[in-house]
DNA sequence: CAGATATAGTTGCGATAGCAATCATTCCGA
DNA sequence: TCGGAATGATTGCTATCGCAACTATATCTG
């Protein structure tokens, strides 16, 4: 069995990591304002635009998002309002809807994704090395696949 | 200035920490509910039994837990109902008031923090390489500092 | 020392999102 | 094919937490 306590390299790992996420989400969050988006809207167009036909079923949407169906509801409530998402009822299954993207929705997008990606690089990417940004891209990528292992 | 867009490796990195990051935090919450802890609770008995007589002042308190004054009266409605913490009013400071941990409340923190690192180690330290540790507490070191020159 | 300003904390309000319950539709097995 | 189970989505309820407004105390300035 692993030893009960963390060693000082992993707990300052565990430390920083777990304490800067949150702020940083919270600048690169700050940063959206201006467009009238918070985190959740910009990812779940940002998703709809990936999308073949830019647009989803809300139950595959719910699970890219990480939100449950509930979630996503409510979240979709925001995004139909403001007219950059529309809700399209399945023709083949009666039961399903999908999230569209509009014009306005994608429009709006194109204008926010550039100033995004900027806080994106100048709060986390241009601050490290490339075996850092390496190092950060295999690690997590182990942590969800242990995660998506766990779950099934 | 930097160009516009993140490269592939770039992308991956932060798509794989972002996406990555909630479900590791839900994964290790869960593993915290059978105490009757959620995280916010975890990390606010942690920052006090930590501290010089295990007590804080509210205001340190919120700003290490990232918490505005107002999210932290709200949490501390939580733990002050499980008798956890104790509210003490200041003596020279008038305005003030510390929160205090409770015997129980170190008691229930003893209990759960063995299992709360084994989460941690399961989901996260042990499936690294100690390269891999290094290059995250390096990273998110250099990312706090420059959030925290940002805002200064 | 009086008045302005800053600091500590709480409260009302609103937004987000999960859980459990509900409803509709579809799928599956005897 | 018919009845039960599974799936997709929504709603009521609840909990967390931020913002702005407010109260109370402390500090600074003239």
């Amino acid at each position: 069995m692993a030893p009960k306590w963390l060693s000082p390299a992993e707990m300052a790992a565990w430390r920083t990591y777990i304490e800067t996420s949150g702020d940083l989400l919270r600048a690169i969050e700050k940063d959206l304002a201006p467009f009238g988006l918070d985190r959740g809207d910009y990812q779940l167009l940002a998703m709809l635009s990936e999308a073949p036909d830019q647009r989803l079923r809300m139950c595959d949407l719910a699970d890219s998002l990480r939100l449950t169906r509930s979630g996503l509801t409510r979240r979709m409530d925001g995004v139909l309002k403001k007219k950059l998402v529309t809700r399209v009822q399945s023709e083949e299954d009666g039961r399903a809807a999908y999230a569209s993207l509009t014009p306005k929705g994608l429009e709006l997008l194109k204008q926010a994704a550039p100033e995004h990606l900027e806080s994106v690089r100048r709060l986390m990417i241009d601050l490290l090395s490339p075996a850092e940004i390496k190092a950060i891209a295999s690690a997590f990528s182990k942590i969800s696949k242990n995660l998506a292992q766990q779950n099934s």
